[in-house]
DNA sequence: CGGTAGTTTGATGGACCTCAATCGTAGTGG
DNA sequence: CCACTACGATTGAGGTCCATCAAACTACCG
């Protein structure tokens, strides 16, 4: 159930050597006015109030390859992350050196929310493939949230998403047998594809097998076994780096619970 | 993995009859300035602003007997509640009258946190035994939150703190075998009565053996199982009302991961 | 004091994990 | 450009933990 982290399993207090954490990160300036997500991650603008709100922050945008971190456990929390490009996965590494990934970021995501009550973060955030997130330093956005109503709503019903879908995670992972998560798995990634605009039947799967099953609580074979009868089967077509969903009704309908 | 809820199982359409809902519940004004839990629930008040803020609810207190609901799935969100006396559990139902609990709430802890977002309840809120709530109408809260930086920094912070705690339930429920499933539960059970200022070695289980197999995703034959052997190894003392944990600290070894 | 619900305990089977081997693919350096 | 390497994916065989089925026991409530 547990797997192996591949990076070398240094002690966990030693995790984080003298080399700069992010050296390979290219940060630089954001625009949200040409961001063809602005419309998914902030608030619609009703009135010019929410326009303001984009406009005051001084946002950056950094750029991570394969592997890097946006955080690591442990690190001082003073910045949410919003996806712009790529997939990120959130991990907790045992004192084992197993990682057991915690949720899988698109684009379009808010991730870092759950560090903001104790200030730490409590797991690490890798970057899944070439990839982009916009930093949102959060005292700014506290700052600007106490002058817009707007933002302010937005921030909650985000942090409550947050609280819900973890919840929508704890069911599917826990009632359903093995083929069910996949299926669940699968045809959330793809209404979360669709909900930015994305073909919902072709979900680029930058993370792997061992990945996956992680966060399904599931070995990889397992998870492997799985799409290859559903591809045997029709129901999909397995390629190493994407998924294309054949029958996503049937693969809706098979996932339910 | 799924037990068969215990109330009559209506089709979900129909489950909520013509009679008033909240039939049994007595609402009264409750004050804060008195409660036992006024330092669990809202901020301290380093300044005067938490004070104000306290006192410009016109909260008050509703008392569940056992079963009754706080709210059902589908309702319309209009408040949230903090735990005064009981447990409450979190549920969902599914089509097939299967139901899964989400999550328990003991004193000084706020939920309906996940509906803000939706702006209607995904889940049924029940409480476990005689059990009394605090009203929080979220409008109110909304409105002073806007004058008061405390209680802002308060509320994102309990809402993080939600975020968090869903992902330490996936971890504990994906992670381990059943065992430790029941060890962490229990001990993290015991942190919770103990951050109320309870003893921490006395755990007043409100719930079935069925209703912690359910959100521990594991039969309650199993539940059983282990708080027998426990039980026998001298781990534990399980009585039917409660269980008293003999060595603390080898709990919490034990649940390690 | 009967009836219902909860708990406990045993027996059995099955879903999935583990171990192991093979194959495919991507990245690397000569 | 191509071997070489390493990692991921796939597939098979065997074992195990836990769900399921079944039944006895206990507690609670009208």
């Amino acid at each position: 159930m547990l797997t192996k982290a591949s990076r070398p399993a240094a002690p966990a207090s030693a995790r984080h050597p003298t080399r700069p954490p992010h050296a390979e990160d290219g940060d630089r300036p954001a625009s949200c006015s040409t961001c063809d997500l602005r419309t998914v991650c902030w608030p619609r603008d009703p009135a010019s109030d929410a326009r303001i709100a984009l406009a005051a922050f001084s946002r950056t945008e950094r750029k991570l390859g394969r592997g890097a971190a946006v955080y690591r456990e442990g690190e001082a929390f003073d910045s949410l992350f919003m996806v712009r490009q790529g997939v990120f996965k959130s991990v907790r590494v045992s004192r084992s050196g197993d990682e057991k990934v915690i949720a899988f970021h698109v684009p379009g995501e808010i991730f870092g929310l759950d560090a903001i009550g104790e200030g730490r973060h409590m797991e690490d955030a890798i970057a899944l493939e070439e990839s982009a997130v916009c930093v949102i330093p959060y005292a700014s956005l506290v700052a600007e949230i106490t002058r817009s109503p707007v933002l302010q709503s937005h921030m909650f019903r985000v942090l409550s998403a947050g609280i819900a879908r973890n919840q929508g995670v704890v069911l599917m992972t826990e009632m359903v047998d093995a083929e069910r998560r996949v299926y669940g798995f699968l045809s959330d990634l793809s209404c979360r594809y669709e909900a930015i605009g994305q073909p919902p039947d072709r979900i680029p799967v930058g993370m792997t097998r061992r990945e996956i099953a992680s966060y399904l609580g599931l070995s990889h074979e397992t998870v492997s076994r799985i799409l290859g009868r559903a591809a045997r089967s029709g129901l999909l077509a397995v390629a190493p780096r994407a998924i294309e969903i054949r029958d996503l009704e049937a693969l809706k309908r098979a996932a339910e619970i």
